[in-house]
DNA sequence: TAGATTGTTAATCGATTAACAATC
DNA sequence: TAGATTGTTAATCGATTAACAATC
């Protein structure tokens, strides 16, 4: 089986850490930010940055840096954030809950369109201002305007089979948190986050620091 | 600055996964696992699974594959995992809550031994069987037992304060959940968990899809 | 001018992938 | 035996890092 297989992903992780911060400097009134600046912030060496940076293809000035409101237009467009990507939610527990929450992505990134539970007790209720949906009614309430994705947080156990209904659905995007790897179809994207891989790298830096003592980092 | 650098992070990332699929198979009563089954699973090409497995320092079996015991007690070695690793959790919001809830990780790997809030409505009730204690007396509680890592669930507003207390504490450790990039001593550990570059990487594999066709993967 | 920074090319390093022998 | 798999070494690929010219 030949697989598309993506590259850069190291860099276009790092992008939303510097939109962040860029924003926030914009926010403050700042025009301009160095490479040096930004890597001091995230704790990288600056040449990351500067390689980074260049891959959006912007031109800097030299000696003073990049301006800020080009610099987040030229990786908003990198990572394909100009227009609003729309996504259903399905699971309104504690992680979805905290999903809806995130005002960072919810800007002018991510709109959240419909959410979903089968939980008797949350339908018909508003989480954080919206609205949720009987899971049984799904296909109904997304058929006449497909989200561009869909993120799953539903129990692992319950996670392939709302994937199929969705696919049957016409959703060709997931974005899943449940702890499972989905089966789905050649031309569907699924974007699995695995927490507890965060925490084996967290403790296999511990291991690695009794052994070394300085606290290691990624890269 | 001289970093200790760490390696092998994406092997180390894709071991809870396996990890989790092994004790799947063992509670269905599987004995062996060959590397094969393990990459049709995840989607890997299963060279990939090979070389991660062959890290932990197990001996396979020849045309049968791994005892599944066994590959589990190394995987849990190669990681850290084998003696319970302890936390305190602060920040009992929706995000809070949702890892209060992950028994993936907390069956034999992470114990949470405190939380803390500093919303007054919070204090004192418990949130799934934790009770929830004040922030502000988080010094007092964590002293006589300190624990080996805290995990910062509080808004990123609050995050770099809240660090540089449990720093004064003793804690060595963060597994950061705020967006935000915190200035440690050299001889603290951070793990960052950035959701938004999860997002970013699937809004980068549908702009790749919009002019490839397939789904692209990782790697 | 001097110095900080960008821009660009080359070197290095590490992770993935390929190839194939060994073997139960 | 044949075939599926492990074990191991070498090749490739991509990401990081180094070096240095250009310049405001």
């Amino acid at each position: 089986m030949k697989r598309l297989k993506l590259q850069n992903t190291p860099t276009v992780r790092r992008m939303p850490t510097y939109l962040h911060k860029l924003l926030e400097m914009q926010n403050r009134g700042e025009k301009f930010v160095s490479t040096t600046y930004l890597a001091g912030y995230m704790n990288l060496e600056p040449i990351v940055v500067k390689k980074d940076i260049a891959r959006t293809g912007i031109t800097g000035i030299r000696r003073i840096g990049y301006r800020i409101d080009e610099l987040i237009e030229h990786i908003n467009r990198y990572l394909g954030w100009e227009e609003l990507i729309t996504a259903a939610l399905i699971g309104a527990g504690s992680l979805g809950t905290a999903i809806l929450g995130f005002n960072d992505l919810r800007e002018d990134d991510l709109a959240i369109t419909s959410v979903f539970d089968s939980d008797p007790a949350k339908i018909g209720r508003e989480v954080r201002g919206y609205r949720i949906f009987d899971a049984a009614e799904m296909e109904a309430v997304l058929r006449p305007q497909l989200p561009d994705l869909a993120i799953l947080c539903v129990p692992s156990a319950a996670a392939q089979e709302t994937a199929d209904r969705l696919i049957a659905c016409g959703i060709r995007c997931f974005w899943n948190f449940a702890n499972v790897c989905l089966r789905v179809p050649d031309d569907v994207i699924v974007q699995r986050e695995v927490i507890a891989g965060g925490f084996a790298v967290l403790s296999y830096k511990m291991k690695y620091a009794r052994s070394g003592g300085l606290a290691p980092v990624e890269h």
